[in-house]
DNA sequence: ATTAATTTTTAAGCTACCTTAAAAATCATA
DNA sequence: TATGATTTTTAAGGTAGCTTAAAAATTAAT
């Protein structure tokens, strides 16, 4: 059984290698955990003895596929805890990370199973991620950012790229959700920021950071 | 914020004060966590500056408001999850306990609240408990042991006394569970076990354990 | 009222995880 | 390639919670 702790030790070198394309370093690792380099170096040494990854003084670290399973199985568990926040409780999606967060760490497999039944086996979270199955699998999504549209082209909301709360919320209150149809109006050479119009309906502005993190399905017209 | 530790403490302190009438004692909390009495005595000491109980050496312990309140607090949300884990997932009542021991640590006052409106403000978990409400206020049943019947009085399941597996399972196999009409046939001296009708039609002997740990409500024939 | 049995506490020490400060290794740049 | 900046590791030590063994207090029994 591994602790609440190392779970969140694998999970944040998943999302990092998965991120990145390499080894996690000490100072991600730290970042991501809130905690210190110190502590990452101390855990890791402690932790290296149980192959859940690979890990060289100065080198970094990356899972085994022991830990990629472990890491996989706990984003199904997030993601499926928030479907059900979402679907089941209505919660808005700005408000489900936390809460799945600790729920993650519940262990009963047959739980799972179970939640994910009644659930309906659900192919993406509330954030348009996609779940892995019981085996692991998950089918990445064919997406771009809003950004990288052209004049004139349109797409669907599909996800977003860093989950963070006061970005969830900015969309909310421009009432952007997964589904919402977008089409790009034009870039804004000087700050690369761009105006989009959505549903059809309301033109609005958004800025280069926004229209990085929105990702869309291509949709032709 | 509360450790689960602290919480698990608190939560035995609550259950054994219940049933004792009067302080909880080392030992008592210490078969209650599976630890050790030194541990007990250990842990006693560092809360103690926090208020959640009256502590004084070789007398035992005793809630103040505020850890009644939280433990009260806890056994809501324990009871809620199992209610779900049974009504929504279809889990055996004899399954949920554990699965409800870890759930129920997950603070989100917010969470709790959505489940109790979606399960639909239940008033009783799967094993026939009380679930106290938002203000921490709950009503007791009426409730006898099945062994308190007289011949032909009838009463109907309405809980169990302690709800360890094995038990739950034993009335998983004789279909017995929260509702069973049970009309009591006789008594047997020589062992106290006795004999009964379970929902009027099979006959069944039930042991003097297993009857004392089951309560029913009395109904009128 | 002693003595014996039981309960509780103290003492010492372990593990998991954290911290800060300093040392060492690696990387970047002139 | 030498030097400075950055990253990573080591070292020392803290807290929460646990353990065992022994001491102290309480309770029960003669």
């Amino acid at each position: 059984m591994a602790s609440e702790t190392e779970e969140n030790y694998i999970k944040a070198i998943f999302k990092i290698t998965e991120k990145n394309q390499g080894a996690a370093n000490t100072n991600a690792i730290a970042a991501h955990l809130s905690t210190s380099p110190a502590s990452v170096t101390d855990m890791l040494k402690r932790l290296s003895s149980k192959d859940y990854f690979h890990y060289e003084k100065y080198k970094g670290v990356y899972l085994t596929s022991k830990g990629i399973e472990m890491a996989t199985h706990l984003v199904r568990k997030h993601r499926l805890w928030e479907v059900f926040l979402v679907d089941k409780l209505g919660f808005s999606w700005d408000r489900v990370h936390d809460i799945a967060e600790q729920l993650e760490h519940v262990t009963s497999e047959e739980l799972i199973e179970k939640l994910d039944a009644y659930l309906g086996f659900p192919k993406y979270d509330p954030h348009g991620d996609p779940i892995p199955n019981a085996e692991g699998k998950y089918t990445i999504r064919s997406q771009v950012s809003l950004h990288s549209l052209t004049k004139d082209e349109v797409g669907i909301v599909v996800g977003v790229r860093e989950n963070d709360t006061p970005f969830l919320q900015y969309l909310n209150q421009l009432e952007i959700k997964l589904g919402t149809h977008i089409k790009m109006l034009h870039h804004i050479d000087y700050d690369h920021s761009c105006s989009v119009l959505l549903d059809e309906e309301q033109e609005q502005l958004l800025s280069h950071k926004a229209s990085m993190n929105l990702y869309v399905k291509k949709i032709n017209t």
